[in-house]
DNA sequence: GTGAAAGCGCTAACAT
DNA sequence: ATGTTAGCGCTTTCAC
């Protein structure tokens, strides 16, 4: 095992000064042609490779962003990391994963590794579990930029990439009034993330434009899993005053919410059922799943769009204010509707 | 935005050098208790971080261990790369993540990038045009362990984690012949992927284990997606002696399989199905699917327990024979039985 | 137990 | 166009 060549081996081999070397490696324009081609050939030769370290160290530049997200197995999580990581390479970043597993602290000690490992910046979409932010105002402290996605919130001071939530809120619900629906229940989280929140304001909102009067004994808060599925609608089918319709929090919700009703003899659309998420197995459930789209795809290209930009700027601070807000997409299919769907 | 507070800025407010406060700060034991306490204090007090780069550059480890996936949006390679950063996490390794997208040029291009990035290690599952593998023996020449998972390859000096693909190939057969079919396609990619030639030779084995003849023209290689499945089912059911039974390169493909043959008002278990990988949505599909189980969370976590181990290796070429086989696991449900099946 | 000093490999003024 | 020279922040011998 040979030691690796640096620039001092080139610089020796051509007689030449490390500065010289450095500048033609970097592609300076202040450099003769001649040199820099020599230096490159003789970096080949040598078999040489930069030590993005050590360049990292002196220029204070990693290339590497920090992204943490709840979990990297949910599936608009790793559709939005791997559309970042498409965005990112192209531009010359790495990618520093980080699941925070739904934890406060474990986003806090994240965010404690990311900085340490000196990223250039946070790309963030905040677990359940937090409440206060403090433990990304060290962006802030560090001069580097930081972006939040998905699950954003105003009182976070930086930008935020996300879909429309109130209004995915009103989608599915006024979907199901317009389907015929009139007592829609709601069934998720009690987490006090301002996406759920607005969901939910987006639901009442449909209520009311369609003046139906709202029951808080249709709104259940068990979580969101298909077990809290399952159970939520146990619990609705036991009203004296039944649903004919649930909303479901995820679409993993929703499959519990299937999977209750198919139990007590209940088929969709007989009782109408929305999800979120548009989870790939959504299409191809019976009855496939009407849900909202989140477009995990496209917010990871415009998260990595506005961050490269960040990235740029010498105060990403002012940026703070940036809002992307992508439309919620309703994908209407089966457990709404009796119509034929296809399989695409 | 005032500097972060070095080692240097506590040496000088305590009077004492660096060498001692990065002792103090390193626990090390030839160091006072005293001392050590008020390093610690007065660090908490400039709220001093360390950054991990200048010391990486100067110890030559980074915690940082490079992973490259085909794709991190297949449920398969999220899964298991969850798994991995949970387990590594706890080790103090962070994980940089690269995709290669299934290009070989770009599986090329993220071992260089992961390098230079002074990763400790590689794991990868090498992309589906992978044939030759002198980019991974860098690892080698940098004396950096190397870890190959899933899409095993014994011409890779490494060690491998993986699941018997022989055998699930194999078990996917064999059950549908139990089941009773007989006449049972294979449609998959002609992809020279040891594993999936693997697959192939377990289902060879079953047929001859069950005396039943090979027929050449039920074995389609179109690829493995929802389309391949559609149109290698729609040739399979234009042969003059249709196939009573056929498995899917993958939970896609079959997914695909599933689609054409209910357009062509075929009804699983009528003709069985099995799939490979057993995606999330497997279970939930209408009729469920049967398939193999690649068990990613028990091969991130085997990957990562094997992986620190070389890690701690003054020599971790010496473990490239090292196999670690997972068993893989059939999932019986209603595309080849009619038995009831319950959502978990 | 603590200090002095030489690196780790590269960047970036500043000089020439 | 090229060279000189401080660093970047930390680890790690080697002394004392």
């Amino acid at each position: 095992m040979k030691k690796r060549a640096t620039i001092y081996d080139i610089a020796k081999a051509l007689g030449i000064t490390i500065s010289t070397v450095s500048r033609a490696l970097n592609n300076s324009d202040l450099i003769s042609a001649t040199t820099k081609d020599s230096v490159l050939r003789m970096a080949k030769q040598l078999d040489y490779r930069p030590n993005r370290l050590a360049s990292s160290l002196s220029s204070g530049k990693t290339y590497i962003i920090g992204v943490i997200v709840p979990s990297a197995e949910i599936h608009f999580f790793s559709s939005f990391v791997s559309s970042l990581e498409v965005e990112f390479k192209r531009a010359g970043y790495s990618i520093l994963l980080y699941q925070s597993n739904e934890s406060f602290q474990s986003e806090e000690n994240g965010v404690t590794t990311l900085l340490e490992a000196q990223v250039d910046g946070l790309i963030i979409s905040p677990s359940l579990a937090t409440t206060n932010f403090k433990h990304l105002e060290r962006l802030h402290q560090e001069n580097k930029p930081l972006l939040v996605f998905d699950r954003t919130d105003n009182r976070i001071a930086a930008p935020q990439v996300g879909i429309d939530d109130e209004k995915a809120g009103y989608l599915a619900a006024s979907h199901l009034v317009q389907a015929g629906y009139q007592r829609i229940a709601f069934v998720s989280t009690a987490s006090e993330i301002t996406i759920f929140k607005n969901r939910f304001e987006g639901y009442l909102r449909a209520l009311k434009q369609f003046k139906i009067p709202f029951d808080s004994s249709l709104v259940v808060r068990k979580g969101m899993s298909i077990d809290a599925g399952i159970s939520g609608t146990n619990e609705l089918l036991k009203l004296s005053r039944r649903p004919d319709a649930i909303i479901g929090g995820d679409d993993f919700t929703a499959l519990g919410i299937l999977n209750a009703l198919s139990k007590a003899g209940i088929q969709p659309p007989e009782i109408g059922v929305v999800g979120f998420a548009n989870q790939l197995f959504s299409a191809y459930i019976t009855p496939s799943l009407t849900t909202i789209d989140q477009q995990a795809t496209k917010m990871g290209a415009e998260s990595a769009k506005l961050f490269l930009t960040m990235l740029q700027s010498a105060s990403p601070q002012e940026m703070a204010e940036k809002r992307v807000v992508l439309e919620p997409i309703l994908i209407t299919r089966n457990t709404t509707s009796l119509e034929k769907q296809v399989l695409d």
